[in-house]
RNA sequence: GCUCCGUUCGUCUAGGGGUUAGGACACAAGAUUUUCAUUCUUGCAACAGGGGUUCGAUUCCCCUACGGAGUACCA
């Protein structure tokens, strides 16, 4: 009775996978190896006219990017091959044909102007719900309705048709959901779903079930936009006479717009200036035929750690106070029982807090790669050294790796500007005065350490009777150009005595004019 | 409209028939850093409303309100 865990991920190809969808991914992962089981990848490609190129190499990517490993899949293969809808067609009809064999299902002769006649009619008449199901099915063209003989015809002649499941009529369906628990639909609720369309694919209805069940797949996480189809695919796995293997559901919370209504979506990207994609998308817009750019947070500077937790926390959460988890440790605290119920929405800042955390607690040399790869766009260059004690001196202020540039391009570039507000307040002739007489000590020095620093300038402040609180602003601004930094004396260190004792011979040149009295 | 799901600080959430309703983000104040950031301390701030059940309800039940999802030959 213990079966192995099976769950799958099943993303369907129609354009960059949004991040609620790695949510998902992750989810069935956590899940997967918490359990000991299979994490397995099924592409879901049945609507032929949606597909996009490309969507599936980034689905693959993304998921990588993240840190999930998949047992199954379209690139690894595995025993339930081929894992891609589209070449697994010839597999499904069987199952829709033994459905209208015992009684379940129906071909469907309608077009689709008789059927938007059919919904007309019905939304005049203020039918509540307009469908086609089990009372207006007996008013169309179908293998219900028509006579044998013309059912026979029709198929023969190859017209086109579908086959819809029949719904009974009077029918209580339930389900027990991992997260919901006991969810009931009347089946007068559901409609008479397509399951096999004219062009001879399954939809996503019949695909999915018949997947699942060969595949064997013992639980099926997905997001809540499901549930409501969730009793439709019980009523599958019925008729279909899998229901002693059928897999357990559970619907996972939505993920919501940062400001209230709604699904988030490639828009709030755009309102918000955040990512909504794991990685970027490049396309080309069809109506303006130009190139764009969706952005994703691995170019965002991201860390894929950091989005990884700040995901596992969108709806789910350890009931410690632990927040920061590695993959390792999300494996082991996870369990669905602890998903919670209700929509989340989506806060960059606290992804923004993950992301600082995780940068503070890397080592400056595994920073070094994300400020080299600024100067290289930059063409610059340092010696290794020098760029760990940069990135070591940085670290505790960052956001983004990239703010390894914003925060300390200074030590690459002699300043070429200087703060203005910090000029106008802090470079008073007091402090010219010191700094000029500090700059000729520090040329006297065969060498320049921090410590070093420190001591010359406090002998030059003891020496003429001044706080060093009346000048270390101006010194700062004079040698990085800007009011705020790491220690001031590191930095001298960094930058040499040769380079330190010029820029601030630069600015006490270019400053002269700026001196308050 | 109809069906389904949901509702604890601004946000993510813990908790659970009797609690000073806890944490994190954000915000504010203070300390440290003669800067900024970090760090630390403190503060701000919530059980949607109405009925039950109960000695007692934020917690259980019902209703309402609000929010969300679904309602395709899309997934």
């Amino acid at each position: 009775m213990n079966k192995e865990v099976r769950v799958r991920f099943a993303p369907s190809p129609t354009g960059p996978l949004h991040i609620g969808g790695v949510r998902t991914a992750l989810y069935n992962y956590l899940f997967a190896r918490k359990m000991g089981g299979k994490m397995l990848l099924r592409i879901e490609d049945t609507d032929q006219t949606r597909f996009v190129e490309n969507a599936e190499q980034y689905i693959l990517e993304a998921l990588q990017w993240i840190g999930i490993t998949i047992d199954e899949g379209p690139s690894v293969g595995g025993p339930c091959a081929p894992y891609r809808q589209s070449e697994r067609k010839p597999m499904y009809k069987q199952y829709a044909l033994q459905l209208v064999e015992s009684g379940n299902a129906y071909y469907a002769f309608d077009t689709p102007e008789e059927l938007e006649a059919m919904r007309k009619r019905l939304e005049a008449q203020k039918v509540a719900s307009p469908a086609y199901n089990a009372i207006t099915r007996t008013q169309m063209k179908n293998s219900l309705t028509l006579p044998e003989d013309e059912v026979k015809r029709r198929l023969e002649a190859g017209e086109p048709y579908v086959i819809r499941l029949k719904v009974p009529r009077k029918d209580e369906i339930r389900l027990n959901d991992l997260v919901r628990g006991w969810v009931m639909v009347h089946s007068s609720a559901i409609d008479d779903k397509v399951l096999m369309k004219s062009d001879g694919m399954p939809t996503y209805h019949l695909a999915n079930v018949v997947d699942d069940h060969l595949m064997e797949i013992t639980h099926v996480i997905r997001g809540e936009e499901w549930l409501p189809s969730a009793p439709l695919h019980v009523l599958l796995y019925k008729f279909l006479g899998w229901e002693e293997t059928m897999p357990q559901f559970a619907h996972l919370p939505l993920l919501l717009k940062p400001d209230g209504n709604g699904k988030l979506s490639k828009r709030d990207a755009d309102a918000g200036g955040f990512p909504v994609f794991p990685l970027d998308w490049k396309f080309q817009n069809k109506e303006t035929g130009k190139d764009e750019t969706w952005i994703g947070f691995r170019e965002q500077g991201y860390l894929s750690d950091a989005v990884t937790n700040f995901l596992a926390f969108l709806g789910w959460n350890p009931g410690t106070n632990q927040e920061l988890f590695t993959m390792e440790e999300l494996i082991q605290a996870f369990s669905i029982e602890r998903v919670g119920k209700s929509g989340t929405k989506f806060d960059i800042d606290k992804a923004k807090w993950f992301n600082q955390q995780y940068l503070k607690n890397k080592s400056g040399a595994e920073l070094v790669p994300f400020l080299q790869k600024e100067l290289q766009q930059r063409q610059l260059n340092a010696s290794p050294e020098s760029l760990v004690r940069i990135c070591d001196l940085l670290k505790e202020r960052l956001v983004f790796a990239h703010d390894l540039w914003n925060q300390g391009a200074y030590f690459f570039l002699s300043p070429t500007e200087y703060d203005p507000q910090v000029v106008t307040s802090k470079w008073t002739q007091e402090a010219v005065t010191v700094i000029t007489s500090y700059a000729a000590a520090l040329d006297k020095l065969p060498s320049l350490t921090a410590e070093q620093a420190k001591s010359t300038l406090n002998e030059v402040l003891e020496a003429q009777g001044v706080k060093m609180g009346k000048v270390l602003q101006a010194l700062r601004v004079a040698i990085t150009g800007v009011g705020a930094g790491p220690d001031l004396m590191q930095i001298m260190e960094v930058l040499g005595k040769q380079a330190t004792v010029a820029r601030i011979q630069q600015a006490l040149t270019v400053l002269n004019s700026k001196v308050i009295a």
